[in-house]
DNA sequence: ACGTAACTGTAGCCTATTTAACGTTTTTTA
DNA sequence: TAAAAAACGTTAAATAGGCTACAGTTACGT
């Protein structure tokens, strides 16, 4: 499931010292497997972070909002365990280890900041994990709430295909939840796109 | 699921700056909810890492094994968002943030190796996720597979309990896999103890 | 040593999801 | 701007896995 979260990290005193990169909608900023080194902080734009189970279905962990950072993983030089992909044109900072090294030896201060990231990061995949008790119903509430809050406002710009990718269901079962809703007076549906008109019925669902 | 990962931190140098402490078999370290303050270091024994979803449900994310570290997601002051509790008597060490902080700006090196331990816990979080999309006799297999890893040996000293609550299945579910897997031969039941006879298969199931 | 608590074997029912299938609409790209 | 590729709407059929129930076993505490 998808859950953006708001907290706030203040990288920005830090952005001279990476590099910036740009990408455009549906790139790919890094590669399940591929090695990388360092991490990347997302400045503006939008990323999805997909992984590849052994069995081959792909499944979405989590969007990656703009002061966040992504693909941390790789920090030691390892292989990449998810992939990033842009959903819309975004602006990235990169920070090499090495250099990342270097510059928490002048600036201690960066451990908080970044522990607090990574910290941060690890709620959302076990909020991914425990997200599977719930009913499919749920699933979606909780997803739809959460994208919601992070666009402001209760239109949803993200397809039932996604959707569906994003919860780990059928798209036939996101279709159904949404038509029930639909008919219930909860959302919308107008050309594909969603309106949430009852809000606290989602909120409710979940608990 | 149940993973037991088994890759080396070398910690031993500074469990010196750290404070130990003993837990019994069954004694939590730290429950979900409550703040803490630092981390943990695992020196002997095994601990589980247990979550609470909304819902309720109980859901085990992995077990500790020495070496490894446990509670970081608190180094912040935050609450913990897992409970760990022994499973054998344990000893571990225990590194408050800030003596953390202190002693990283004198080991700068140190940096690496909590970051390494993190990541790590990162990977385990996310095969926990990739497990759900698995069907239930692949989820077994996965962690009976695991186990054997672990353990060295074909023979499986966990009860269909605990494999119910590792999976996230039911235990009736359990219980119907391996019988099934009795009955074709891949397993042999003995006293309520489990010996897999085909390895190879429960490894061809997933891929 | 005994009683309670926890674990296991088994059956049957039930429903939420998945799969399959297919025509229509929208979006992308060459 | 036309063709190709995604995404959507809908239905029907198949099924996996959940819940309930209950009796028989084993383990554990005092």
């Amino acid at each position: 499931m998808v859950t953006v979260y708001e907290e706030v990290f203040h990288w920005e005193n830090y952005l001279k010292y990476g590099t910036r990169q740009f990408f455009r909608k549906k790139e790919c900023i890094y590669k399940q497997g591929e090695f990388g080194e360092g991490f990347y902080y997302l400045h503006k734009g939008l990323v999805r972070i997909v992984t590849e189970s052994a069995a081959g279905k792909e499944n979405m962990l989590n969007i990656v909002i703009p002061n966040q950072l992504l693909g941390v993983q790789s920090l030691d030089q390892k292989t990449h365990f998810t992939s990033a992909i842009a959903v819309k044109d975004s602006v990235v900072y990169h920070f090499s280890a090495d250099e990342f090294r270097q510059l928490m030896i002048t600036h201690p201060e960066l451990f908080k900041l970044f522990s607090k990231s990574v910290i941060h990061k690890m709620k959302i995949l076990l909020d991914r994990i425990n997200l599977n008790a719930l009913t499919s119903e749920q699933k979606l509430a909780v997803l739809l709430h959460n994208i919601c809050d992070e666009f402001k406002n209760y239109e949803i710009p993200i397809s039932q295909q996604d959707l569906a990718c994003c919860t780990g269901l059928t798209r036939i079962t996101v279709y159904k939840v949404l038509k029930h809703w639909q008919e219930a007076g909860i959302i919308e549906i107008n050309k594909r796109k969603y309106f949430i008109k009852k809000p606290d019925f989602l909120r409710n669902l979940v608990g």
